[in-house]
RNA sequence: GGUCAGGUGGCUGAGUGGUCGAAAGCACUUCUUUGCUAAAGAAGCGUGCCCCAAAAGGGUACCGAGGGUUCGAAUCCCUCCCUGACCGCCA
C-alpha cells in the first residue's frame, strides 16, 4: 500500500509513475484522494462531537452526585450521540472506499527501474557460466526422467488432477536432497533463520503481502475466502512480523524456510506448461529479507547473490535480468528475476524472482521497528526464490544429462543424494 | 467436537458503570550520587487517526474482534476469534 501522504503532496507524480507499469491504475488517485478529503472531514467533525459529548457527560456525572437533575442535559447528549453516529458511519464509508482503493494500486517502480511494457523490455544484466555442449541431441526433462522413473504425472491425476505430480524412487528422493541441500546452504552459509510455517493461512496475510484483494482467482480458498493454500512461503513468513514493531537492532532479519506452494494458475493452460514446469503444486525454498529502509536496494543485490550461489554450486548456466515497469509484479518496486539454462527445452527457466517490495507490503501489514530517535517507521520487505524446485529440477535433469540417458548427480548434491548418478 | 476458565500497556498484574489510557511492580531510557561494577534517588516511558504549514500543542479512538445497552462502557449484554485445563476423537 501506498502513503496517503504521498498522494496528498504528490498527485501527478504517483500518477506519471503508475503510467509506467501499463494498465490503469494510475486513473483511481484523484478518488482516493476525494475519498480521502470526505474521510478526513468526517472524522474531524465527528471528534469534534465526542469532545462534546465526553465533557457533557461528566458533567452530568457530577451533578447527579449532587441529586440534581440532568434529563435535559441528557437529551442534548442523546442528540449528539445520534450526529456521532451519522457521521461516522459516512467517515467509515469513505474509509472502506479510500483502503479498497488503495489496496488495488500497486507499488511504484523504482525510479531507476527500466520504462518498458512487457517481459520483451527486460534487460540482462549479467550471464553466469556457459552453454552446456553435448555430443547427441539432449532430451528434454519428461523424457528423461520418465524413462528413469523419476515421476509419474499419470499416477498423480489418480489421486488429484492435471497439474499435478508424484516423483518416485531416486526422484522422490532427489527433490527431497535439493530441499536439505537449499535449506543448509541458506542457514550455514548466508545467515538464515529457518522456519516451517503453516500452509494454510488466513485472509489478512493475503492482503498484507498484496495477493489480495486482487489476484483471488490464482489462489486455492477455502472455507469460503476465509482462508488459502499459501502460494509462497513468502506470505506467512513476511506475514511473521504483521502487526509488530521491531527493535532496530532486530535487523536485517532473514528467514528462509522450505514450503509447497499452491496456485491456480487460472488462465495460463497451455502457456510454458509442459512437465514440469508450471504446476498446480510445486516446492520451493524461500528467502524473506525484513531490513532498514536505508538498507534495502543493496540487501536485494546481496539476495540475489544468494539465490544465485544455489546455481553456481549446482553448475547450471543462468542469467539474471531485471524486470522492466511493466513486468514488475503488483507489490514490488524492483525485481531481479534469474532464469536459468534448460538445455532440452532449449529456453530460459525462471527459478527465482528477487524483489525490493520497499514498504508496501509493510505497510499493508503494519510492520514496522523503532529508530534510534524512537520513532515507528515501516520496515522495508525483500524476497526471493532461494530457488524454486521444479524448474531447478528441470536443469539439473537436462545439463547432466548423458547419452546413455543417466543423469550425472553435480558433486554437491552427492552427500544428499548418497550416489553419482540416476540410472 | 464437548465442558469449564480466561484474553488489560514489552512482561507480571490491579481495576465490575463516571475525572481510567488505565494502579502497582518488573523491564527500558535519561539524569543525579558513588573510584569501577553494583546499589540508591529523580524524571520519562503504548499505538493509530484528526486539527495545526511545521514544531509545540490540542483532540479523538484503542483494555482479543465486531455489534448492542447507556447521558457515560475496560467494566453490563450478544456474536465471533484465540489461549489454557479436562473429556472425547485422532496422525
Amino acid at each position: 500500500m501506498l502513503d496517503i501522504r504521498q498522494f496528498r503532496e504528490d498527485p501527478e507524480g504517483i500518477k506519471t509513475r503508475l503510467q509506467t507499469r501499463g494498465g490503469e491504475s494510475w486513473q483511481l488517485v484523484d478518488e482516493v484522494l476525494a475519498q480521502d478529503e470526505r474521510r478526513r472531514a468526517g472524522e474531524t467533525e465527528k471528534q469534534q462531537l465526542q469532545s462534546e459529548r465526553n465533557r457533557l457527560s461528566k458533567e452530568i456525572g457530577g451533578l447527579k452526585k449532587q441529586g440534581q437533575d440532568t434529563s435535559e442535559l441528557e437529551a442534548t447528549v442523546r442528540g449528539i450521540s445520534e450526529r456521532i453516529k451519522t457521521i461516522g458511519e459516512e467517515a467509515d464509508a469513505a474509509e472502506e472506499a479510500q483502503t479498497d482503493l488503495l489496496l488495488h494500486i500497486p507499488n511504484l517502480p523504482h525510479a531507476a527501474c527500466p520504462v518498458g511494457s512487457d517481459e520483451t523490455a527486460n534487460p540482462v544484466v549479467r550471464e553466469w557460466g556457459a552453454k552446456p555442449e553435448f555430443a547427441f541431441e539432449p532430451k528434454d526433462h519428461v523424457e528423461i526422467g520418465t524413462r528413469l522413473d523419476l515421476f509419474d504425472f499419470e499416477a498423480a491425476t489418480r489421486v488429484s488432477t492435471g497439474g499435478f505430480v508424484v516423483f518416485t524412487g531416486v526422484g522422490a528422493r532427489l527433490e527431497r536432497a535439493l530441499i536439505q541441500f537449499l535449506l543448509d546452504l541458506h542457514t550455514e552459509f548466508h545467515g538464515y533463520t529457518e522456519v516451517s510455517p503453516p500452509h494454510i493461512i488466513h485472509r489478512d496475510c493475503m492482503v498484507g503481502t498484496g495477493q489480495l484483494p486482487k489476484f483471488e482467482d490464482d489462489m486455492y480458498s477455502l472455507e469460503e475466502g476465509a482462508f488459502f493454500l499459501a502460494p509462497t512461503a513468502e506470505v506467512p513468513v513476511t506475514n511473521l512480523y504483521r502487526e509488530t514493531i521491531l527493535k532496530e537492532s532486530d535487523l536485517p532479519l532473514k528467514v528462509t524456510a522450505y514450503t509447497p506452494c499452491f496456485r491456480r494458475e487460472a488462465g495460463s493452460a497451455g502457456r510454458e506448461s509442459r512437465g514440469l514446469i508450471r504446476m498446480h503444486q510445486f516446492d520451493k525454498v524461500e528467502l524473506v529479507n525484513l531490513v532498514h529502509p536505508d538498507e534495502s536496494f543493496a540487501q536485494l543485490e546481496l539476495l540475489t547473490a544468494e539465490a544465485e550461489a544455489v546455481l553456481q554450486r549446482l553448475g547450471l548456466h543462468y542469467r539474471v535480468i531485471e524486470l522492466c515497469t511493466g513486468d514488475l509484479g503488483f507489490s514490488s518496486a524492483k525485481t531481479y528475476d534469474l532464469e536459468v539454462w534448460a538445455p532440452g527445452h532449449g529456453a530460459w527457466l525462471e527459478v527465482s524472482s528477487c524483489s525490493n517490495f520497499v514498504d508496501y507490503q509493510a505497510r499493508r501489514m503494519r510492520l514496522r521497528f523503532k529508530d534510534a530517535e524512537g520513532h515507528n517507521r515501516f520496515c522495508h520487505t525483500l524476497n526471493g526464490s532461494g530457488t524454486a524446485l521444479p524448474r531447478l529440477y528441470v536443469a539439473l535433469l537436462e545439463t547432466f544429462q548423458q547419452e546413455d540417458g543417466s543423469v550425472k548427480v553435480p558433486e554437491a548434491l552427492v552427500p544428499y543424494l548418497k550416489r553419482e548418478r540416476i540410472g
